[in-house]
DNA sequence: TGATATAATAACTTATCACTCAATGAGTTT
DNA sequence: AAACTCATTGAGTGATAAGTTATTATATCA
């Protein structure tokens, strides 16, 4: 019974999908596909054996991706509903994939359709997290009257903000760990009442 | 005297500049140069008499988008010091500009180090305008006791996140237009004690 | 063990760009 | 008006990258 084979093929894939997610996040998305064959140490011509195109090999990239965000974010979700709990969490779960996401946000505009929906869709799920951790402080009169999509993002903005201009304020390390407290700091000090 | 050759020059390179401002604005940095070439109406190779590489025209765009920049603010800034109307100023300024500006922060990645180093003096200039807006307000005790960069960060990150996200936000449709005041409201009511 | 299936290879093809250069023709000078 | 200057042209060049395919090597099966 042919096992060897499809163990091997198996591998292959493997390899090739985490050398591009190393070369595209340190490189960026643009870097040709003869540099992930490199790093995969597999031929140029393998990886559109396991992949038909490029934009396939991303598209299924960014599925996996997706979907270990959003498990991620429901395991932590099950504790507590305190906000800075939940930021604390979420600044976290970023720093665990920080270079990807990193060239995810600054890339965006190349990415194919399909792509740039998987990324709104992880965006809409921390929304849905963001907003149960704010529900009740918001009821509560604790939170600035300030609708709850802009309170949504404003943190995000200032989250992304902070990853595009990493090279500025934390050369050559994660602008994620360096500021995450102030990032905390500042935005629950701005958003109570 | 030699007059109509150097207005002949003069004229096809400001038709080259004009027609790279529009294309690149509307389809981005990664526009081949006989897009450009097309668009003012002069032979691929005319680009090449006027600037050496892309990048120089780059860079020259770049520039002169700078300067513009730095003048509106700095004959607005000589107003009151009301954070508001200081606000109001700076989303004005980019809705002028909001094409070029958007690509200019969605591409910023794929810029030279040149063009993206004049990019960070435009936002310091801003950034000194701010300051002094916010400074006596500040000592008045009415803005939450945040670090001043980080109020910063914070108004300038939701600003690009509403631009980067502007198809989302208002599909064919200024963003900055569209959300101004819903920007202005949000940010002040956030940052006031 | 010999026939067959298939994963992997690497040289090849095709397309896209930035950039070059010899030719052209209108403008300028004497 | 003849000589020459110079902005403009567009076909050509070389580099780069995605995707193809004939070939090779190895596993599977009868």
């Amino acid at each position: 019974m042919a096992e060897k084979r499809k163990l091997q093929k198996a591998e292959t894939r493997k390899r090739i999908i985490a050398a591009a997610i190393k070369v595209y996040s340190e490189q960026g998305f643009s870097v040709p596909t003869v540099t992930i064959a490199e790093e995969a140490k597999v031929s140029h011509g393998s990886i559109f054996v396991h992949f038909p195109t490029v934009e396939s090999l991303l598209i299924c990239l960014l599925d996996s991706f997706s979907q270990s965000i959003n498990n991620e974010l429901q395991s932590l979700s099950e504790s507590s509903g305190d906000i800075e709990k939940l930021l604390n969490m979420h600044i976290n779960v970023l720093i665990q994939h920080e270079g990807f996401y990193k060239r995810l946000i600054k890339e965006a505009v190349y990415l194919p359709e399909e792509a740039k929906n998987t990324f709104i869709a992880i965006q809409s799920i921390v929304s849905i997290h963001f907003l149960q951790a704010l529900e009740y402080e918001i009821s509560a009169g604790k939170i600035k009257a300030v609708p709850f999509h802009m309170l949504f993002n404003t943190w995000l903005g200032l989250v992304h903000y902070y990853l595009l201009n990493g090279e500025l304020f934390a050369p050559q390390d994660s602008v994620l760990t360096r500021y995450k407290s102030a990032l905390i700091e500042c935005f629950t000090a701005l958003i109570k009442q």
